[in-house]
DNA sequence: GGTTTGATGTCGATT
DNA sequence: AATCGACGTCAAACC
């Protein structure tokens, strides 16, 4: 089993155990059974049977290794890291599975309809934004960070676009208001700054948030699959 | 296998396989040795020996089924579920391990050091924040949302508390604005807010965003092991 | 290594 | 069911 760890396998044990993290937070679990994954990279999931999320875990770069109790000879994956410094201990009462498995897998994720997508639609079509629209840069720096698309509308004045893939709320109107807020401090008072906000839809928190701070909305779809 | 499925069991299966999905977003994968985790909650996860998400997943209450290729009797999982309409398909074309397991699991994780323990400090401690900070309402509810803690300082001004676990960054800094912005409004002009950002630490870019707006920020830990 | 932001985020609480 | 904010968020891009 040390010999997986060591060897580049993928191990997971299935088995009653106790487990204790501290780190970050700390938090402790009591006995019972659970899915424990130990990968090569040093990452460790810790699951229960019920929810998408590990109960604990440790993630990718850490150290770990297998003890075996020099009394009761139970086993033990202990897992820690330094920065920060962080450490988990999983306890085994009883253990029903051990496996190793050599993973073969060149293969990476091709995924679409992300922030990236909804940005490539905009650059080629402003006009989905408002009529007239047009895109000068991308990721443009301001003092309150960079803006997704900053360009200008018909009439010439400087546009900020706050790009999101779903549904926005309140923190949506934050991050365009910042932006617009830093834009008209670093371009003096002598332009109007507008800010959009793009996305499929807003929530009404927002809209009246939109509307308080003179904001805008542009309800655009990101790209289905093609 | 169908039996396990239906029979809340957690079922885990290692082989070659290749991943469609298409729902909230589309993706594919193609084929490369991956474990698959299936729980009676619905769940599905897909992990490569990298990382520590899963490459594909499904969350809980989705329904999942086994089916076995009429042709070259292949095995698929596939996953949906309705709102959103969202679809996983995971096709192994060789399987290297098929594992059952019977989860007895009572207990649930006890943790310490998230926010809720932070609030609970500044409660029994409010001179954290600063000396003569008196703490009225927590969860006060805003036109912006709901602040943290709402209380008064020594000289009777109304103070919004905001409280972060870590270090925070500018994000915080927007959260904070909102709802300083909404109770100014809500109480009219007839009051001055002051706002307080409670947390370890802060970037830099924050507390320049800070000052630009007139608040403040107050270094305070979380709690840490008890 | 720190900072900032996106994510098929997930999850819990509350309306 | 929709909304909102926390999370030991994670992970990537940029500096």
């Amino acid at each position: 089993m040390a010999d997986a760890l060591a060897g580049g396998d993928l191990l997971t044990v299935f088995g009653r155990c106790a487990v204790d993290y501290e780190g970050r937070a700390s938090s402790t679990l009591g006995p019972g059974d659970r899915h424990v994954t130990a990968k090569p990279d040093g990452t460790v999931l810790v699951h229960t049977d019920e929810g998408q999320q590990p109960v604990n875990w440790q993630p990718p770069g850490c150290s770990q290794r297998v003890e075996r109790d020099a009394d009761d000879d139970a086993l033990r994956l202990v897992s820690t890291r330094a920065n920060p410094d962080e450490e988990l201990v999983v306890a085994f009462e009883s253990v029903r599975q051990v496996s190793a498995f050599a993973v073969d897998d060149g293969e990476s994720l091709s995924l679409t309809g992300s922030e990236a997508d909804l940005r490539q639609r905009i650059l080629e079509s402003p006009g989905l934004v408002e009529p007239g629209f047009q895109p000068l840069v991308t990721e443009r720096r301001t003092a309150a960070g960079a803006v997704d698309i900053f360009g200008e509308d018909a009439d010439g004045n400087v546009v900020v676009v706050e790009l999101k893939r779903k549904r926005v709320g309140p923190d949506a109107v934050g991050q365009l208001s910042r932006y617009v807020d830093a834009l008209e401090r670093d371009l003096h008072a002598d332009a109007t700054v507008r800010g959009i906000l793009v996305a499929p839809s807003v929530t009404e928190r927002a809209r009246r948030m939109l509307a308080e701070r003179g904001l805008e909305f542009s309800a655009v779809e990101p790209p289905g699959e093609d």
